[in-house]
DNA sequence: AAAGAACACAAACGTTCGTTATGATTTTCA
DNA sequence: TGAAAATCATAACGAACGTTTGTGTTCTTT
């Protein structure tokens, strides 16, 4: 019998309240009190739903000090996307790095990490995401090319892959699209308490994404 | 060689613009003209970025019109994810009354059924799932009941399959997970421009939710 | 001890928010 | 035709919004 999912049915956006920013990217002092309290608000009820007072509440900081520390609350929103996107994006490329060389293990490299960060750092993950579509077309353009390059990386797996003979897909975009899109959505539902731990998680995922792309299960 | 993949890179949390309230479910006057707009908007800018003016405004009705329909900002959108839901619910019973006994031919049609209604109803799906955090727990439980309800369908489905021996699955709470996932993110990147017909793309994530439950390829 | 950065605190700016009130005008339908 | 419902038009309410200014206070580093 396969394990009992655990699911509080509430309408919280995001399941786990626990991790925020990686540790070595929180500033230290109000700046980074004030980063990780955005995060939390932002993950929670959304950039248009949450004030800078709000944020400045939950930093414990004085409602002005925010402007000590960015220009704008959409500069705060930046900021984590910024970062959320630089820290999948190393993450993937270090998978690929250390990974063997053929297509079907760097697939599962990169689906083991795009799981693992979406995981970890759900929040950050959530608000990359989700609010995205908050920010000027200006500042949101760095990390649209930022994105394309992650995807990218999939996308070249996989031509390789059938390239090689490796892979049966009917298409390739579409296999990007429910690879990519099942492991974006982790960080919505996982949360410390639905009877998974990250790694088994990544190990299930990365294992129907190579069912997906038509590589035969291991066992 | 795979069909190309045509993406826009705006940063729009919608790639179309086109199909808004399901025909049959529009009220006909100021309140339908509202409730589209509020869909068109929240769809767009999300619930806490849209004002009751700006929904107004893209309605063609006065600013207090909507006051005269709903006691609330909240009901609008309380009505539109109801409204979501419930088409949501009645296709995917619809797909699976009237598809074959075998399990595999039932994940087929649910599988199916889902990605058709986030291509057809795009907005719909994209508001049901990305703002019902807005709504206040209270008027958030008989959604989400509904809502588990759907899901429900489809563990079944799943956990039939798996005693018939025809799904080798190795956790049918993570299969949910994936197969739901991939079907939700539809919505968000799907546009008639993108090279693929909503049929097509049920198509093949409905082979793609085939592959991660173990069930071999048909070719 | 001096200097400069970081932060707290309070007051206020102009704007927009969701919402209500009142009254005139139009549309719908029996 | 007449009554009832829907919509328009205008004004306004208090509250909350993002942001600015200015003045003190605390901390860190030299």
């Amino acid at each position: 019998m396969t394990k009992a999912a655990v699911q509080v049915s509430n309408h919280r956006r995001i399941a786990t309240v626990e991790t925020a920013l990686p540790p070595g990217s929180t500033p230290k002092g109000a700046r980074g009190r004030i980063l990780n309290a955005a995060l939390r608000l932002f993950a929670d009820r959304g950039y248009g739903g949450t004030s800078v007072r709000d944020i400045c509440a939950e930093a414990k900081a004085q409602a002005t000090t925010l402007y000590a520390h960015y220009p704008s609350k959409e500069h705060v929103l930046a900021e984590i996307i910024q970062l959320a996107h630089d820290d999948h994006h190393r993450r993937l490329r270090d998978a690929l790095m250390t990974a063997q060389p053929d297509p079907r293990e760097q697939l599962v490299a990169l689906v083991r990490a795009h799981v693992l960060s979406h995981c970890e750092y759900s929040m950050l993950a959530v608000v990359a995401t989700a609010e995205l579509h908050a920010l000027s077309e200006a500042m949101a353009m760095p990390i649209l090319s930022l994105r394309a390059q992650s995807e990218r990386l999939l996308v070249d797996v996989i031509e390789r892959g059938i390239k090689q003979g490796v892979f049966a897909v009917p298409d390739t975009y579409l296999a990007l699209r429910a690879i990519g899109g099942m492991g974006l959505r982790v960080s919505y539902w996982f949360s410390p308490d639905c009877g998974r731990t990250p790694e088994q998680v990544a190990e299930v995922f990365s294992e129907y994404a190579r069912r997906i792309v038509g590589v035969m299960p291991k066992g």
